[in-house]
DNA sequence: TATGAATGAGGATTCATTCAT
DNA sequence: TATGAATGAATCCTCATTCAT
């Protein structure tokens, strides 16, 4: 714990504020808007020295992604209830991302911002480094499926993985098409709350056994 | 049905030569780093050119937007048939949109692409000229799923429309995370194909009706 | 007075509209803002039929420019009245400037347009058209000041001509200056009328003989 | 004083080097010819500079036209010497004035260009900024007038400030219609000199009082 | 480490002019 | 003669990134 560890963290610290000015700004302006100005000015910094702690724009969004998903995993993990059954876990999964998109929609909309516009090899780098947050969200929402299946409340041939990634990006695909300023769901008289609802409950039955198969 | 009448034909022909270069330009170099000057060269135009079909890029993107609703709309359509059950059916429309997916996935990408980033003013222009064709693609799977009530195939306190945004959404939502060079989807041992195939039969699971009510 | 002749009159007649839309587009938009499209859309013809009229823009401003001149040249001549003594008829000549300028702001302007940012070929081709229309002018004041030194009104040792320069460029400096949105005029607390009072009476009184010399 | 005043005298140096090449520049290529590429490969900076300095390229025109008019101001100030009498002053005036144009043709075309055709709103700001430089011109001319209607060499009748902008104006619009490579100017056998002096002398002329009043 | 001045490639848009019909 | 679609040079401005201090 010397002063090389006291540095380090001071550096830690230095980029943390600069990815939270980061997050401000995006929010503030927009993610396209956004400069790399603007968030030197709110992490009031001289531009030079986001460089220092960021080799690109690009790398800066990939750390905002990682963040944002370590958040919603922090978030995911509270929500779950072991002691509560498992359809009451994915409403509440359900709820705390919802609340995340509520709270901090920049996190969210920064996890689906430029990534398929940048080069492979840039792309290739990011999931690498997104790869162990985001299957910790898969994972928290498999685990209660697969507790759910395990206690009979769902029907046994059901893939806990697969379904948790359907779930995710059925909520994530409404939130995405109802945050569009222009979309879809701009035509239909229901909000997102009332179409999220009605996706989580059709998410759950579907997850039961019917007495008729298909 | 004169010259002026052709005139219009080829004023019209060209507009769309300029929209299918611009496809193709997408497609190539991806939305964002897309230029006019890339769409004229495709177009085997003048840059100038351009700006006598289309006011603006925005504009641009606004008619290609319409153009892949239309082009979605008319697959649904098809891909109904009424003498098939409901459940047959949705499985049919899901389908149909992963071939839009898989054949022409510019026209896919492009009906997500910047209005989030648009001014207000603009945007809601575009939505206004969207409404018609979105409407319609969410009016055939919604009558998919009414027919599914009718039938007695699902619950009776499904909301048909809703059901319909939440299948949209969901397949979206899932096409646009599976489509992102780095995402959440990357870390699984899942291909789109399988997702999209559990979701489908979550889906018209959970319209069914359930022994057990939740 | 064959066919050929009235060709070449409907084509002047259609040249004279040419020159009356642009006039009406120059007031509209200014005579920055204005292009050939609108003065063509404003004559009701095609843009390419403006050239068959007007080598370039350029030429369509120096045919203007000259009509403008024509059209001052006939005020001034209107203004005179022989009988009146040549007082009388400067502050008449100076009143029908400020008629011209009031009722044909754009005629008036477009004489001080663009001239010094022609090529020096150009410009030395519009003067040698411009030089009669130029001349006339000067010449109907000059005139006037010429009768009031004969009628021993004023003094002896003025020369007409250089007095003719300067009332027309005085005035038409106060008319400049005034015109101007920004410009030294707007600070002071005066209307362009006072100030052309002014002007005339200072002028008047200069060509007058002293009882002392300078 | 430290380093931030040292900085800061840099920046107004690097402003003021800009706004000499840019004087240069019109000079040499017209003011309307002139790009900003121009401004910035003559100030040997980069263009992405130049904005560094100057909001846009009106705003290098409104400060080049506050420079003018300080210039100007100076001169005037030089140029008026209380021990002589108000018409000596006069003149002096008028050559400082003349000087100023022969000596600096730029500094004088581009107070008067383009304020016309500017918006009315960025307009408005110009003349703001111009303003108390504007009026202090105004007063040296005016106090020279007072002074010479003190010491009775002028009519009592004359209002100081409405000669001193109908002497401005003139001298303006004098040198204007002279600068003007197409003008009315072109077409008499006097040079700008000559007809100065002539407005001069009829100017305080004028001034003075006659016999016969009119 | 921190800075911010300097850069210049890049991009959207305009418009005078041409030319095939 | 009349047209208006096509053109592309020209221009302003932005912004990620570098680098000397």
């Amino acid at each position: 714990m010397g002063p090389p560890d006291r540095k380090a963290r001071e550096k830690a610290a230095r980029r943390q504020a600069i990815l939270d000015a980061a997050r401000r700004v995006f929010a503030d302006k927009g993610l396209r808007a956004a400069t790399i100005d603007d968030v030197a000015e709110a992490a009031e910094l001289g531009k030079g020295t986001i460089y220092l702690y960021f080799k690109s724009k690009e790398e800066m969004f990939a750390a905002l992604k990682l963040e944002g998903l370590t958040r919603l995993a922090a978030r995911f993990e509270a929500a779950v209830d072991r002691k509560l059954p498992a359809d009451q876990n994915l409403r509440r999964l359900c709820a705390a991302y919802v609340r995340f998109y509520r709270e901090e929609p920049e996190s969210y909309w920064v996890l689906y911002f430029d990534t398929r516009y940048m080069d492979k090899d840039r792309a290739d780098e990011v999931v690498e480094t997104l790869k162990p947050q985001g299957m910790q969200c898969m994972r928290i929402v498999a685990d209660v499926v697969q507790s759910g299946i395990d206690a009979k409340l769902f029907s046994p041939s059901v893939n806990a993985l697969q379904a948790a990634i359907v779930a995710w990006a059925s909520i994530s695909g409404i939130l995405f098409v109802f945050g569009q300023a222009a979309g879809p769901a701009k035509v239909v008289p229901f909000g997102v709350e009332d179409v999220l609802r009605t996706q989580n409950e059709l998410f759950i039955n579907g997850l039961k056994t019917h007495r008729t198969g298909r």
